[in-house]
DNA sequence: GGAGTATGTTTGCCTAAACAACAAATTAGG
DNA sequence: CCTAATTTGTTGTTTAGGCAAACATACTCC
């Protein structure tokens, strides 16, 4: 339909991207374990007992991982030796928002060792944020034990984001078009910086470490007041479409009806379940989610309710056309969908097979 | 939201599978490209010359493969081999449908070099459309050259198909209900089976040979007097999801309407855009896709134009969402929405811009 | 026909995974 | 306690597949 880059790239393998392959592989599953034995890591990646104990050496070498003794032997034969990320790498996490930036440490282990936010004065530029956030991180940088390596910047966007690049090319509740973001702060703090989308993100770590866990196939939505943001994991992948931009499920127009979204767009998901809207009829106004949601399961006015069930249809069209475009094992909520779910899941559920 | 099997999988790699990688990563150029110089597969696959001679010869003493020497010389620099899929493997392709079985015989090559057609019985079970398959690949199979190798049978299905295992879930137009296709024929013809819902692999057909050739992301539209069939290419693999029923875009909800598609769903793309609604306007029956397009390309009628401009709107707004979804690189359309697309095709566009 | 160039071919090398044999650390069972 | 069984870690060796270098070959260009 439209012309696009021809990019058939299959590659073929050597032995170094063996190894590069194995010693990821490795590293992923003692991630995302925590700690796990070598004995299970054998059993996992279908290699050679000292292939594994090969792969490990290198990553310990690396400083990537240690080794401890079991505390506790699980069964009859030598105890395996047991593996675990190390702490000593530490990641930032960088997330700019309108009226503040926050930065976080993170080990490799998933320990949040620092977090900083700073207020911003409205509507920061894309400078000011970068700026910002590279104070924060060569402040925490410096607060630091000498031991502790740092790995790279990762970011947060809340809006549009071309990966390759790291280039923000639209951030609607920022107003930020274009920005370069992801270079620019690669400039500012001289380390690696990798920009994502907040709900990829977020996606990713569902599927990671939260609810989805272990999953290939899932749909995850998430509602903030900004609107609403989704993702898909598709066979093991996020779901990213050819430029960077796929996966806008709010973006998703479920109904004829002519009311926009926060992006313009009439009809979508994000225009139809609507936090605000809610708020207003409940006449909170700043309210954290905790009492949002208070206050829907609460709710006896027939207006709310009413409301409420009419945002529930519409999430369960939306959710019941995702389960047939990507047919996942799990959906995931967030926010205050999650919200909506529980006060009548048995309606939104009856609804999403109705269709 | 539902339990799920937990799949991580993440398997590490040894030597063998290196070569298979590779093996199947020239093999794959060498189909895709009909005929291709060693010097084009070692630059294409980044693969040192020698290894790639390997390869290749490994691959014709398969028999997968032959050598040619080049026709005609490109430049400057001793001529590179031509390498060619071989013309002696052949697989079988079978589609069953209502009134017909049809089987075919293609080589590695792409050329087709048998095709039979039995028609069936009204509303033949599926150990009917079978045994006619079954029969006739047999009947080609012994009049096939001695030479030829048979690598296996694919069979497209009008339906749900579970292609891990083979099983048809469900097929509407046949009225079959888990089927147990594959196994099946596989019993009666002691050969590898491999099953697939007809659009995905038409889908994969338009990506590997079509108009969808090379590109990464793809969305497929495919309408027929059964409906409409569609397919997702992500990341240059067809979208299965968890159970392989994923990818179901003409089963995608546009609108509030009550009209029904052909599996009793409201609101669909295929209830919306319906080649059925146009034929009886058009006063067409039985009518072929090209009768039709005719006709909608001379359409006068104020009704009928209004008709077909509705189902233009209808198509874009569902398309607008895959796009939203998928960030496509093309948008491959078939059958009669080709001919929607041509009657105004600005105006389709123009439908998916708005939204 | 010689220079230049790109490719095919051959040989030896290198590396990473596998394998085998042995050592070590645990449980089970008397 | 002591021994057998079991599981895992360790070490040295083997093997396979891709790579690099050197050389051979076939083409174009001048």
């Amino acid at each position: 339909m439209e012309p696009g880059l021809q990019t058939p790239a299959p590659k073929g393998q050597n032995r170094e991207d063996v190894r590069q392959h194995n010693l990821s592989t490795v590293l992923r599953l003692v991630r995302l374990a925590e700690t796990i034995s070598r004995s299970q890591l054998t059993a996992a990646t279908g290699l050679n007992r000292s292939t594994i104990s090969d792969l490990v050496a290198e990553l310990e070498e690396r400083g990537l991982a240690t080794e401890t003794e079991a505390l506790v032997s699980s069964g009859v034969g030598r105890p395996s030796l047991m593996v675990s990320p190390s702490e000593n790498v530490v990641a930032f996490a960088v997330h700019p928002e309108v009226d503040a930036t926050t930065v976080g440490a993170v080990t490799l282990s998933g320990k949040v060792i620092a977090k900083e936010r700073v207020l911003m004065s409205k509507s920061p530029t894309s400078a000011d944020s970068e700026q910002t956030a590279a104070k924060l991180i060569s402040k925490i940088t410096a607060e630091l034990g000498k031991e502790k390596r740092i790995a790279g910047i990762g970011v947060a966007v809340p809006g549009q984001v071309r990966v390759s690049d790291g280039v923000i090319r639209y951030a609607p509740q920022l107003g930020w078009v274009e920005a370069a973001f992801g270079p620019e702060l690669s400039q500012l703090t001289r380390l690696p910086v990798y920009l994502d989308n907040d709900a990829s993100i977020g996606c990713m770590a569902e599927r990671n470490f939260g609810s989805a866990k272990g999953f290939t196939d899932v749909v995850f939505l998430f509602a903030g007041a900004g609107g609403i943001g989704g993702g898909a994991i598709v066979d093991g992948k996020q779901l990213r479409g050819a430029s960077g931009y796929g996966g806008e499920l709010g973006h998703v127009r479920i109904s004829s009806s002519t009311q926009r979204d926060y992006s313009g767009f009439q009809g979508t998901l994000e225009a139809l379940v609507r936090r605000d809207d809610l708020l207003e009829l409940l006449k909170l106004y700043a309210a954290t989610d905790e009492e949002l949601d208070r206050e829907i399961q609460t709710a006896k006015q027939p207006a709310i309710r009413e409301k409420i069930y009419e945002q529930i249809d519409c999430l369960a069209d939306g959710l019941s056309n995702f389960v047939t475009i990507f047919n996942p094992q799990a959906i995931v909520l967030g926010g205050f969908l999650t919200s909506l779910f529980n006060f009548d899941s048995g309606r939104l559920i009856e609804r999403m097979k109705s269709n």
